[in-house]
DNA sequence: ATATAAAGTTAGATTAGACTAACAATTGAA
DNA sequence: TTCAATTGTTAGTCTAATCTAACTTTATAT
């Protein structure tokens, strides 16, 4: 009935959702990396599990169920996260790819041990919320360190997208979540962000990078 | 290539060869809980993988590698085991079947810590051996506590099967990993064992449990 | 030593999840 | 407003893992 295939498709159709942007076939089929007709079965099977209503031509729309059973699964990937770094000393590029395995794991004595654990927290280690037991989410509302003007000083709380490649650059430039950014000047020409750290150092960020850094004033 | 099914396929074996008696299609089948043609099929297949060598109406033999690849993944569900009882306050009954979705998560990262976090143990809750890292399983050697003669005094140290049924018995009993045990007396007409424990409490064993329980003279 | 029971194999079907090729519906730009 | 690009669907095929029915080989008990 509900196997790691079809949790991986709910999943990814629960994530689209929470951009407030239609999911589309298209769309899934891109995030889960297969051809748009295994989409279009697939999609028929959900609906069959009252997952999600379905019409021809129209973008998908999960069900109440659908969006709570969505929610309980990235309650698990994340709190698997957050486990993974806290107690098992994993970094934060680290725990993806772990999680993405370990959420399909079907005990919830396993996952409300971890949460006891970890003293219930409700953010993973890439700032991003954990539902809880309910499938009930967090709405955050960070501003990006992009639209922050010169001058500002900010806290950065969460990212845009926890890609390998973005953790592991701001790993090199000693950036955590936590970490206090100054923005000491922006260029003009190329929008680039020069920041200073608590440390002093100071670091020049793409736009593209400052997009995808959540913070907070302080 | 190396799915979680056969992996399952794998492991059976594996277990039943430590046994020291022929791998059947039989046992497997009735192990595994699947009919034989379908063992049939994939034991073929896992020859191709070169798993196992196989001829038609003989015994099926791991090669070295089969044999490795399995003792690695029952290191995996034994650590999963001690690391649920010992750090997620796991009782030794509920560990197995989460072990049994665990074992099958593919980082060497995860275990490798979960091993770091326990002090690399050598055997599980349940008393069973966790092979190492090369595969090497540790020989052994414990008495059933039927062979036990009377007045003699055993450290419990594993068990033969570790079915829900006789955990859960045995908790009721009192009695764990570890518990010291005297042998008071043992009536001829059913060979039930008369014991008593630390506490001084006195417990009737059936013989087929006394065959369960792996003990060590004191 | 042989007949029958047990064990193992073959053949053919089924289901889940994937694909490609071909076609249909919707959208949006000139 | 119409036609080309995009999006979505249908039909048919494939593989992994399962099944049942029927058959063959091996083992065993008298």
């Amino acid at each position: 009935m509900s196997t790691q295939t079809k949790e991986n498709y709910l999943k990814a159709i629960y994530l689209i959702s929470q951009e407030n942007v239609d999911v589309s076939v298209t769309a899934l089929s891109h995030k889960m990396d297969v051809s748009k007709p295994t989409v279009n079965n697939m999609v028929k099977k959900m609906q069959e599990l009252g997952w999600l209503s379905y019409q021809k031509y129209r973008p998908l729309k999960l069900t109440v169920k659908g969006s709570r059973l969505g929610a309980l699964i990235v309650r698990k990937h994340r709190l698997t996260e957050m486990f993974l770094s806290q107690v098992m000393n994993f970094g934060w590029e680290e725990v993806h790819d772990v999680a993405e395995e370990i959420e399909h794991i079907s005990s919830d004595l396993f996952f409300d041990r971890m949460d006891e654990i970890l003293g219930f927290p409700i953010l993973d280690p890439h700032g991003s919320p954990i539902p809880d037991k309910n499938g009930k989410i967090l709405e955050v509302s960070f501003l990006r360190l992009a639209e922050i003007k010169v001058g500002q000083k900010v806290k950065l709380c969460g990212l845009e997208n926890s890609s390998k490649d973005l953790l592991l650059y701001l790993n090199k430039k000693n950036i955590q979540l936590g970490s206090v950014i100054s923005v000491i000047h922006i260029e003009k020409f190329d929008n680039s962000f020069e920041i200073s750290l608590e440390n002093n150092s100071v670091v020049v960020l793409t736009i593209e990078v400052c997009l995808s850094l959540l913070v907070e004033e302080l």
